[in-house]
DNA sequence: TGAAATGTTGGGGCG
DNA sequence: ACGCCCCAACATTTC
């Protein structure tokens, strides 16, 4: 068994992965590839088109079956098929498998066979067919080859970043699988029903920030499942906390059950009334909110750790998407790329479906005129703003009354924190009452449409 | 997985 | 003592 690893140059019109990814990506590769060394094996590279690579390998190894994973996304959902076509054609064995969902996005569908667009029937419908298969364990060893084929250094993918923001990944992450069964242990050693509480508190390690390991395959969404139900077994008792977070996995399931059946959903909005929605073009707001200068703080303490980390609180991706699509009214595409470009757990379903969600125009999403008020969301869930003084330490010394919404502290207030508005941290640079009113006005113009 | 506007109720101040 | 008004506090509706 030789493991391989293809840096695809296919031009599938797949996104090109963003820079966060690929530093996870890299780091992942590295990690994957000292595992099996430790076993005696290891991992080939290669770059290139992957049917050609495949077929250069086979022939240098006399090879005669090919397996891998499942992949989900449109674009490469169709390479994978044309390579295994290929294969096929050569007389190679092919055999695909699923590591990365539990449930297949064809295997779950509505009484008339249809997807769902809905996320509770969605899920009720994925608790009812339930998970019986166990995650298999990671084999102990592996049938190596006599010979092994070339490989390139993991330097020529160029995957490490171009800006110095390695550091401030690294010390947020630990990477590969090993890294990722330590985190799944950590959070669940935390009382299961915590979760429910502590997961819309950005100040708080509340959440199991798994995400970034599902999305790279060094965990499995089973692998979680079971080690949730497990947990559960030997301390039942309250179960909303293991039940809301196994939803939050169920989320991650239903975006790629719609990525699968709406495949235009990455750039074009489900609900198509949205086509019409008269977004602004607005470059210096676009940059505004990318480098976290809003003058909204939770807003820009978001973007911040973001920019810094990699990642970003779930509760504070619904505020800054909210204000992206509502307060400035600039397309989520905009966001959606931004977001692919700068999260380590960028993922076209989620992404896909989190945005949509939040502009309104996707599957069970919010209704356009629920809008984020990011003065009222910054103190329901960081109420003593810890989170806002981590992120932004131009405003750490201001008392939690007034960090939310300094425009309105008083001036000795400002002065004594050493705040100066319009210098030091930006005033709002729009107004959220006329933002929104703003917002419900241009939803008018589609609703009529409808 | 909202927020603001509007409606309702009930206690208390006050003439 | 009584009715009136004010306005929290809560509930409902609307965006």
């Amino acid at each position: 068994m030789i493991p391989v690893f293809i840096r695809s140059t296919n031009d599938d019109g797949s996104w090109p992965s963003g820079e966060a990814s690929d530093w996870w990506l890299h780091q992942s590769l590295s990690s994957l590839s000292t595992s099996l060394q430790k076993i005696g094996g290891g991992l080939v590279l290669r770059q290139g088109p992957s049917a050609a690579v495949l077929h250069k390998l086979i022939q240098e190894t006399g090879a005669g079956a090919v397996f891998w994973n499942r992949r989900y996304e449109p674009a490469v959902r169709e390479t994978d098929s044309k390579v295994r076509t290929s294969l096929q054609q050569a007389g190679i064995t092919t055999a695909d498998f699923n590591s990365q969902l539990i449930f297949e996005p064809w295997e779950i569908a509505t009484k008339e066979g249809r997807p769902y667009q809905v996320f509770t029937p969605y899920w009720r419908a994925c608790l009812q067919k339930g998970l019986t298969s166990k995650p298999i364990p990671t084999p102990k060893t592996i049938p190596w080859p006599e010979v092994w084929p070339d490989s390139v250094p993991l330097a020529s993918f160029q995957l490490e970043p171009t800006r110095d923001w390695g550091t401030g990944l690294k010390e947020h992450w630990n990477l590969g699988c090993h890294g990722a069964a330590e985190r799944l242990k950590e959070f669940l050693r935390l009382p299961v029903n915590q979760y429910a509480v502590d997961r819309d508190q950005p100040a708080v390690i509340g959440t199991s920030r798994l995400s970034p390991h599902l999305h790279f395959g060094e965990i499995s969404p089973r692998t979680i499942w079971h080690a949730v139900h497990q947990t559960l077994t030997r301390s039942p008792g309250d179960s909303t906390g293991a039940e809301t977070y196994l939803k939050e996995i169920g989320w991650r399931e239903f975006a790629h059950h719609l990525l699968y059946h709406f495949p235009q959903t990455t750039d074009h909005p489900l609900r198509s009334e949205f086509a019409d929605f008269p977004w602004e073009d607005n470059e210096p707001a676009l940059r505004a909110w990318q480098r976290g200068m809003t003058g909204y703080p939770i807003v820009d303490a978001g973007m911040r750790e973001l920019w810094k980390t990699g990642w970003m609180h779930n509760r504070v991706r619904m505020i800054v998407a909210s204000f992206l699509v509502k307060d400035l009214r600039l397309h989520w595409r905009h966001g959606a790329r931004w977001f692919w470009n700068t999260l380590v757990d960028a993922d076209l379903a989620s992404n896909t479906l989190g945005w949509q969600w939040s502009a309104g125009c996707g599957a069970d999403a919010a209704p356009y005129f629920r809008v984020f008020n990011p003065v009222l969301q910054s103190q329901k869930f960081d109420p003593q703003g810890e989170y806002l003084a981590r992120w932004l330490p131009e405003l750490a010394a201001l008392p939690p009354k007034w960090i939310h919404a300094p425009w309105t502290a008083p001036a000795d207030v400002l002065k004594f924190a050493g705040v100066a508005l319009g210098k030091t941290y930006p005033r709002p640079m729009v107004d959220h009452g006329e933002a929104r009113d703003l917002a419900l006005a241009a939803f008018q113009k589609i609703k009529r449409s409808v």
